[in-house]
DNA sequence: GCAAAAGTGTTTCGTTTACACCCATGC
DNA sequence: GCATGGGTGTAAACGAAACACTTTTGC
């Protein structure tokens, strides 16, 4: 069966970039290619686009059948239309970025052949996927301004040094602890996670450490993630117990709809 | 002569949405479709991407063609890809934006149908044009914040009152004279035009009227665009005397390379 | 002449930054 | 027990917002 056009059409390809966090370092999704061009390197999920479907709707299928993930929202990052991107034809490829919470990163069964890589640590890509990470981490670092994106990366609940270290990876900046946790909890979408029991009574209460309760809480969920390189040392760090937070998102919501959402650093 | 392909190929067009600023109102370029399907109605210029031209080269040689509206620079607004944009055939369009300033508005003299509309008064549009149009506002507010690109909307040279309308134009709100002339001199990218003589002795100041000297400034050119309605009353209410400012692009440049640039309001 | 626009500084307030000590954890 | 991480408040500095009066312009 063949399709006949009277002026000549690209194709068009999706591509995903899939960021995830695993308590230390940003990570990207790649799988390695079975097939030429570029077989055998690292490129970004991403398949050519049905007739029938949305950009959208290919990204997330292509995304579900070559690493097992299925995501309900992207973020379209934009076309990249090289003539020359792709040796075999000419292929306009519509990128998006999503961000997945740690807890789904290890999901991907069907996914032989795709591993998450420190962001820093990405090997040489096939096609301009070099170039589209380029611009995605742009995208994010640009994002996190207006959106708390940072909560889509982390799980159910969190501490505030883990929501700390995720915003120092991905704007490369260090923040001062205090000041950080003053400027979360000023936005309302964060609200600690009832206890049972105070964790103790602060340094400036005059409460004494023989009054303090039992603590009643779960370990820290040690935060996973595939590792690419055995070379790198275990830096996995994170886990120390600490309070934790969750994120509000009916507020979110609500904040989204005013549009009013605005951290600064 | 026909391109026939394995699979079928969407067809790839992009569109300009091209803002300009009279002084008053935030415009945007459309030109009437001379032919089906919408035929008579309005949309933005553009058209089908050759197989030898990326994206980028397209939307541009498609404006000269449509408009005579030459730029060299856009920003990419994304790509749109509903499976029924158009009814013809499955056509995947890559839409940009750019911003020109007032003095180019009324070069395109090739442009019998392209028309400026008051972001305000745009008719209904072509394909998904209208919402094409949200989306590029949308961005133009976001992209404010980061690049000083209002000055791409206005003239060599202008007054404060002229920058800041553009600005509570664009975002929609208000701003305190003072404290906007302050913030836009605090980034270093404006300077006042050298004149002659001083305007006048300020208020604070212990000169007196009598000591005012000549005042030497060309009037200030009235902005001017194309009407596409006639029944709107002339607000044309810019053209007052004011003190001119000019833009200093070297430090913008140099600002855009550190990544510095920020304006917050 | 008059109404509306434009030019100019200072004070107040809120936000951001800098900073120190004690407790908890994991080795 | 000791080193590191984590939890908490306050004071100083900075930046943003509020604000009034005079001159200029265009009718």
């Amino acid at each position: 069966m063949e399709y006949t056009y009277k002026y000549p059409h690209p194709a068009i390809a999706t591509d995903c970039v899939v960021f995830g966090f695993d308590g230390y370092e940003l990570k990207v999704l790649l799988i390695e290619r079975g097939c030429e061009p570029y077989k055998g390197m690292w490129a970004f999920p991403g398949g050519f686009m049905r007739i029938d479907e949305s950009a959208e709707q290919c990204a997330m299928r292509e995304l579900v059948e070559e690493t097992g993930l299925k995501l309900t929202y992207m973020e379209q990052l934009g076309a990249f239309s090289g003539v020359y991107r792709d040796p075999r034809e000419r292929v306009v490829s519509i990128a998006f970025y999503a961000l997945v919470k740690s807890s789904e990163v290890n999901g991907g069964d069907d996914a032989a052949q795709a591993q998450w890589f420190s962001v820093d640590k990405v090997p040489q890509l096939a096609f301009d996927h070099d170039y589209i990470l380029r611009e995605a981490m742009k995208k994010l670092r640009q994002a996190i301004h207006f959106n708390p994106i940072g909560f889509d990366l982390l799980g159910e609940s969190f501490t505030m040094p883990q929501l700390q270290r995720l915003y120092e990876t991905i704007l490369g900046v260090q923040f001062d602890r205090r000041n950080f946790q003053k400027k979360m909890m000023q936005l309302g979408l964060i609200e600690p996670v009832e206890e049972e029991q105070p964790r103790y009574y602060g340094a400036h209460s005059e409460m004494k450490s023989y009054d303090i309760g039992v603590l009643f809480r779960e370990p820290t969920s040690f935060l996973q993630m595939s590792r690419p390189t055995d070379d790198s040392e275990d830096q996995q760090t994170m886990g120390r117990k600490g309070r934790k937070f969750h994120f509000n998102k009916e507020k979110y919501d609500e904040m989204k709809k005013k549009g009013t959402f605005r951290i600064e650093f």
